[in-house]
DNA sequence: TCACACTCTTACACTACGTGCAACTTTGCA
DNA sequence: TGCAAAGTTGCACGTAGTGTAAGAGTGTGA
């Protein structure tokens, strides 16, 4: 399970020290691992142990680790919404958070970063043996769209904005999955050009609804509709 | 456990049956058990066989009834949830759901309604040991709306508005369930009138900014503030 | 009232989960 | 090189959750 001593490129991170190289090709190959599992077992047809002994590692080292298969598989959930987090921090802190989160959910049309999650979901679509830790994941990136949220709102002396900030990471969460889910059932695993294009555009559609206050019941769009294109 | 021969009052239901009553007698007892048992040791406290004899039966009738002790103890948000549902449903279809939402969500703010969903908040607020089954139990609420809305909403018919129904049911559970927490946050588990009125006022703001698309930023209110309080 | 079918409960056994603990090995640092 | 910190591993233990078969309770028709 060790690295071998290959020359690790330098460049950028302060400190990429052999421990931390270790522990991170650690969590890789078990999450690999795990993937490779869900695909040849599917879900629920594979245990802890199975997934240690195919990543090299003993059961012991895979819960120190991971606190389940679940939560192995559930890092894939918890990559792809990490980086619209980061792309939603590097937003202007001005910008409405609106627009700053359908500028940051750009970020999800590149194949490499939806392919896992795509191929998660297919793995796992009829069986709710991962609706436990997916909605952890998705629940954690509310709070983290909720901290974004309030940086950004200017804060009322008695707190009295407090529901506006929850119910809009909750909302934005809320619509961001909607999106992701009619795009999966629609698309599958499909990450042609055509079908990211489709992805892209639910996702502003459906920032556009939340701006909207969802208005006409019956103003949607189609696939690679005339809506309002802006990005960056 | 078995019900003593009461003589059941026949008031509406089609046919209560001995082995319903009992059924559902058990069910009582055991969350019941579980909610004692979450009071006097806490989350993580006790385990499933703890709750069994509680509840005066053995352990495996209790995974008969619940998939976990935290099943059990989610019955209870269930069961506020189905309240709201069931109010919802009732409202004309030709209503908007925004509105209707906002009066099947009056139906919150009966002290015999949200006593037990504040008392398993107080008693789990920093544990997020409930927080997979909670999620799941909101999530459930979730497809309930989802069903809804799909009902209200006129089908087009290449199914474009099927993004506009998912991210309205998202939204709609994402801001009830945030008044909820300021609510919850402020005042605890006071159940005074004034408390629930701030409730009541909270769940109508919350439903007015999702149908203003969130745009001032700072309009909020506080308590019994002058806002729209329509109501049934 | 009895007998039979159906449903629910229970005990038992078994696999898997998740964790504390105490060796043991690897890495970082002087 | 030697020591301390960090990481891995095997072991043991209690708990979770489920299959199974026997037994107790309940509904129904003769």
């Amino acid at each position: 399970m060790n690295v071998p001593p290959s020359p690790a490129s330098p460049t950028s991170a302060p400190a990429p020290s052999r421990r931390e190289l270790n522990k991170a090709a650690t969590r890789q190959a078990i999450t690999d691992a795990a993937l490779s599992l869900l695909r040849s077992k599917g879900p629920g047809g594979f245990t802890a142990e199975d997934i240690a002994e195919a990543a090299g590692i003993s059961r012991r080292t895979f819960f120190n680790y991971f606190s389940s298969t679940d939560a192995a598989l559930a890092s894939v959930t918890h990559g792809f919404l990490d980086i619209v987090i980061r792309q939603l921090e590097l937003r202007p802190a001005e910008e409405p958070l609106l627009e700053a989160a359908q500028a940051a959910l750009m970020a999800l049309a590149d194949p490499k970063t939806v392919e896992p999650l795509a191929e998660l979901f297919a793995l796992t679509q009829h069986s709710q043996l991962m609706a436990h830790t997916d909605l952890e994941a998705w629940d954690h990136c509310r709070t983290q769209v909720f901290a974004v949220a309030r940086d950004r709102v200017a804060r009322a002396p008695d707190g009295a904005d407090e529901l506006y900030v929850h119910a809009l990471a909750g909302s934005v969460i809320s619509c961001g999955k909607a999106a992701m889910e009619v795009w999966f059932s629609r698309r599958g695993t499909d990450l042609s050009p055509e079908s990211l294009a489709e992805l892209r555009q639910l996702l502003i559609d459906a920032m556009a609804l939340l701006g909207s206050g969802f208005s006409p019941p019956a103003a949607a769009t189609a696939a690679p509709a005339p809506s309002a294109p802006r990005s960056s």
